[in-house]
DNA sequence: AACCAGGTCTCGA
DNA sequence: TCGAGACCTGGT
């Protein structure tokens, strides 16, 4: 067998490097931060690596004993960026308030970081994921890439925002995206015509965030919550979900509407409340899959 | 085969 | 301002 692979073509073999453990502050664990329901354009490869685009880059990563193996031309700042390897994972737990189902899962994900992601590709993640499961939005997501997207080194990736805006509701709908679809195009259209500036709002307050993205058809309170948490530095963001909803509600059982819970949340969980949900949701949503498994 | 899912929108009180 | 229903579809 010949292997040609060609440095740049689609079975070239990217440059690899390992960001060592102790680079960064605190750890890092792979499977729960790519497999905690943040993101979803995301694969694990049969030999356990995870692959992936960021930055309009394939990329490849390992968990290894010694620290964060990389396949990707990615720089490793951006790796470093994307990977949120600048936050203290340690001073964020300790910032979190001495709850026992939160330490138990704090304990089992050890390592989940939340992501910088793309503004882009979180928006159009969470429009997607209005009321429906998690296996069906990667699948919707996948629909996308295949129908509209490009393709990145050879990894089929999301739709640009002027590409996605030329689509057709009645075909979205053909890809399983079912009411989202108009959604979707509402979306895409605003910010291929320049309505709305997603990267603008890097930096902008919270509320003046959430506020602009509720703009759009089909983003309510939590969809603006996921995407100024995942994606526009707002740590205090608390998207309520219904399984996030059911915890709080066990703390406070009067509170009944959104902005409650979520006040209730932050006021709760802290300067990184947006933290400390995704670790809640995901010990609910994991152990609702696998009901029997000790501690 | 029901029941549920990282909700949002509309509408009537 | 608040609660109730409708809503596409696929996973489990």
């Amino acid at each position: 067998m010949v292997s040609a692979s060609v440095e740049g073509g689609p079975a070239g073999r990217a440059p690899g490097f390992v960001i060592p453990s102790g680079s960064f502050p605190g750890p890092l664990d792979l499977e729960s931060t790519l497999a905690s329901g943040q993101v979803f354009t995301w694969d694990q490869a049969p030999d356990g690596c995870w692959e992936g685009v960021v930055e309009g880059r394939a990329i490849r990563v390992g968990q290894r004993a010694d620290g964060l193996l990389v396949e990707s031309k990615l720089s490793e700042a951006s790796v470093r960026r994307y990977f949120r390897l600048d936050d203290d994972l340690e001073a964020i737990y300790r910032s979190f308030p001495p709850d026992p189902p939160l330490k138990a899962a704090v304990r089992r994900y050890r390592g989940l970081r939340l992501l910088r992601q793309d503004p882009w590709e979180c928006a159009l993640s969470f429009v997607l994921a209005t009321f429906c499961n998690v296996p069906r939005i990667r699948r919707m997501a996948r629909a996308l890439s295949l129908e509209y997207g490009e393709t990145v080194e050879g990894r089929p990736y999301l739709p640009s925002p002027e590409r996605l805006a030329s689509a057709t509701e009645a075909r979205l709908r053909e890809l399983g995206l079912g009411y989202r679809a108009p959604n979707v195009l509402d979306l895409a259209r605003r910010v291929a015509e320049g309505h709305l500036a997603l990267g603008a709002l890097r930096g902008r307050p919270y509320d003046e965030v959430v506020a602009t993205l509720m703009e759009v058809r089909g983003i309510g309170r939590k969809v603006a919550d996921c995407i100024a948490l995942f994606s526009l530095e707002h740590m205090e963001a608390v998207p309520v979900d219904v399984w996030v909803e059911r915890i709080l509600k066990l703390r406070a059982p009067d509170l009944r509407s959104y902005p409650e819970l979520a006040g209730f949340a932050r006021s709760w969980l802290g300067p990184f409340a947006g933290y400390a949900q995704q670790y809640l949701y995901h010990q609910a949503r994991m152990g609702a899959a696998e009901p029997c498994r000790g501690a």
